[in-house]
RNA sequence: GCCGGCAUAGCUCAGCGGUAGAGCAGCGGUUUUGUAAACCGAAGGUCGGGGGUUCAAUCCCCUCUGCCGGCACCA
């Protein structure tokens, strides 16, 4: 006999071997059904698993948060399974669950699945949970894994079982008569899934995630309890689409892309002001702590070799040439695709002692990777973009505190744009790196000192993580990740130690006794790519954006001609304090300008109309609401002023560090 | 780069083997208007580029380019 004790501490005697299911049945009738899985000793179980000792027992039904990963897992193997039932010869290979859903890799080569089959699948599942077969599990040896898969014709199931380590039981699970090699667990029956589900696209996707190995056909789904929890779902994906940054960059004229241009950016007046106030607050938030540099944009390829550059990422990055035939100036250069290079030449001018350490040197540099063509979205990947760049040249003792001086910056630079929830993340030493393991010791071991610090300052707000095998081939980096409005992650900022490039370039300081020394660089960026951090703003905020970084700030309406004078002294003097202000004097009605001036997304529209002109007022209107205020001018002004502050100028103001 | 899809007016989109359509925007006029679309009119296109099939191609086929969704990549 064993003993199983309930949640709420109730403890039973039950025939040692007993299931979860034979403990619900001895119950009730209606738990046995409601369950769809257990929880022994905190691990989540099949129903039909036997209990063989003592444990705590809690049964899942589907309203319990881990219900909701086993609706997704056996949603993909129902999947599978009427794949396989309308499309015979179809292989079977993966089909993990993935934030909001699942999906299942396919191999059907020469035929992939068009939006008409996804309906015909979805359609034989919801046939195939009705069915409510039970999910059943056996174990297989190795050899008779290996064979019957074999037999099938299932070449990547016959690859997996080969990968499982030998200490491990191949799991084979059933539902029905279709089965599949599955870890496990798996709900009851079929039925318990639901109708919550929806398949949502076909993409093609490598098998092992290698590019060497076959394409594989990727068929995606997200599946839910219930139909509100899915509607939520498919609404917030619609909303998402809606703050698409490339469709409101169109919307609200900030920048395009055309054919000749692939992955660079043409960047139009209201964008490109969005675009300036970012570097301007950036430039005011190093002040006094970096100096600003610039490093030439076209260099000998020569510099790229000596760096490592030219070797690893040949292929990404653009040669320059003369392109006249006759110019006996036959040298390459490259478009520079980091601006590292360029600052150690600054460093190595002139002798420099280590009390001149630590050096900041920072740019708002141009830099141009040749991206793969697939890899370009919008301002979230293209081919040329500004960094907000920074290389700190010190003494090893002075890394941890850089390190963490930097990361004060980022937060408070992150906080500003309102992203407060952040993730670090350590990278360490990659497969492919240059530089001794000694090397790579002492700095991982630095790293991770500061990892920790960093978590402990933020009390507990920062999370931190490790990102092993991700760091740079010259050295170990933290990674930035921020969290934007609607839950989506982006890492932005990074901090990279780099113990190899000063090395490669020979670069030294003098040190307090005389003897050359090679110092430490840190890389560090905060936005990343400008162009890409503003795309992040643009959605986190939905065009919606604050005073102080909106394009236009304010548009001044008339409602009738007759206060045009009016109008044109308040957008005189909104401009002549600093705020960026149009003027809407056109013959239509005020309605249609207040509904032309929303959807360009105008923070505040300034309606001036006869009694406004009288009165020395304005009837102020905020975007996302349709009340008005009608002010005194002077008090609009003054508010305006101040809101369109931006918040590290206020805090200067104010006297705070 | 790989798999799949898409490319028609400034924008959003319809269309079809037989001389290309709408709404909005833009332009001209009327309207002086009180907080999310006033009315009338004229105009606007090498149907992404190249090649092929056909009496005839925006439509079918091939190819290139770009974009979209994934995958791979992201110093």
């Amino acid at each position: 006999m064993i003993q199983i004790t309930f949640p709420d501490g109730a403890k039973r005697e039950f025939q040692a071997g007993t299931t979860g299911l034979a403990v619900a049945e001895s119950i009730a009738k209606s738990l046995a059904k409601k369950a769809i899985a257990v929880k022994l000793d905190g691990r989540l179980s099949d129903l039909r698993d036997p209990i063989v000792s003592d444990a705590h027992l809690q049964f899942v039904t589907r309203e319990d948060p881990e219900a909701l990963e086993l609706i997704r897992h056996d949603c993909a193997h129902v999947m599978a399974e009427a794949v396989q039932e309308l499309f015979p010869g179809t292989q079977v290979t993966i089909g993990p669950v993935i934030d909001n859903g699942f999906y299942y890799d396919f191999y059907r080569p020469g035929q992939p699945f068009t939006l008409e089959e996804l309906g015909q699948i979805e359609k034989r599942m919801r046939e195939i949970i009705a069915r409510n077969k039970p999910f059943t599990k056996e174990v297989w040896s190795r050899d008779k894994a290996r064979q019957v898969f074999a037999d099938k014709g299932e070449a990547f199931k016959v690859e997996l079982v080969e990968a499982i380590p030998a200490d491990q039981d191949l799991k084979i699970y059933y539902q029905g008569d279709w089965f599949d090699l599955c870890r496990g667990p798996h709900m009851a029956s079929t039925g318990q899934i639901g109708n919550s589900f929806k398949l949502m696209k076909v993409a093609g996707a490598y098998w092992r995630g290698d590019s060497t190995r076959p394409m594989l056909s990727r068929i995606y789904g997200t599946a839910w309890t219930n139909d509100a929890d899915l509607a939520a779902y498919v609404h917030m994906l619609e909303e998402a689409e809606k703050r698409d940054h490339r469709k409101l960059g169109r919307e609200m004229d900030l920048f395009h892309f055309q054919e000749e241009g692939p992955g660079v950016v043409f960047w139009h007046a209201k964008g490109w002001t969005i675009f300036q106030e970012l570097i301007a607050y950036m430039r005011r938030r190093l002040k006094g702590d970096y100096m600003e540099v610039n490093a030439p944009q076209v260099l000998d390829k020569v510099l790229w070799e000596t760096s490592g550059h030219w070797g690893w990422y040949k292929e990404n990055m653009f040669a320059v040439q003369s392109a006249g035939e006759d110019t006996e100036d036959k040298r390459v250069f490259a478009l520079k695709p980091m601006n590292c290079p360029g600052h150690l030449q600054i460093f190595k001018h002139g002798l420099k002692s280590y009390r001149d350490l630590p050096i900041r040197m920072a740019e708002f540099g141009v830099v141009h990777r040749y991206e793969a063509s697939g890899a370009m979205h919008g301002l979230m990947r293209v081919r040329g973009f500004t960094q907000d760049d920074a290389h700190i040249f010190c003494t090893d003792d002075h890394m941890a505190a850089e390190c963490l001086k930097i990361n004060e910056l980022i937060l408070s630079v992150y906080a500003d744009f309102g992203f407060e929830e952040i993730e670090v993340k350590l990278s360490t030493r990659p497969e492919k790196r240059v530089g001794s393991d000694e090397l790579w010791d002492r700095a991982e071991a630095i790293m991770m000192q500061v990892l920790e610090q960093i978590a402990e300052e933020s009390g507990g707000r920062i999370k931190i993580a490790l990102n092993p095998g991700e760091g740079a081939f010259y050295g170990p980096k933290f990674e930035y990740t921020l969290k934007d409005a609607i839950g989506r992650e982006w890492q932005c900022g990074t901090t990279q130690v780099d113990f190899n490039l000063p090395d490669r370039f020979e670069a030294f300081y003098i040190d307090a006794d005389g003897s050359k020394k090679t110092p430490v660089m840190i890389h560090r960026a905060i936005c990343g790519s400008m162009e890409r951090f503003t795309g992040i703003l643009i959605e986190n905020f939905a065009g919606h954006f604050p005073l102080w970084i909106a394009p236009v700030q304010v548009v001044v309406a008339t409602i009738t001609s007759d206060a045009d004078g009016y109008a044109e002294t308040v957008r005189r003097r909104l401009m002549a304090a600093g705020i960026r202000a149009e003027l809407d004097l056109r013959n239509e009605k005020i309605n249609y300008k207040v509904r032309e001036h929303s959807l360009a997304k105008v923070p505040v529209i300034l309606v001036c109309g006869k009694r406004e002109a009288e009165e020395g007022t304005v009837a102020v209107r905020r975007l996302g609401s349709n009340e008005n205020r009608v002010v005194k001018f002077d008090e609009a002004l003054a508010a305006l002023i101040d809101e369109a502050t931006p918040p590290d100028v206020k805090r200067a103001r104010a006297g705070a560090p």
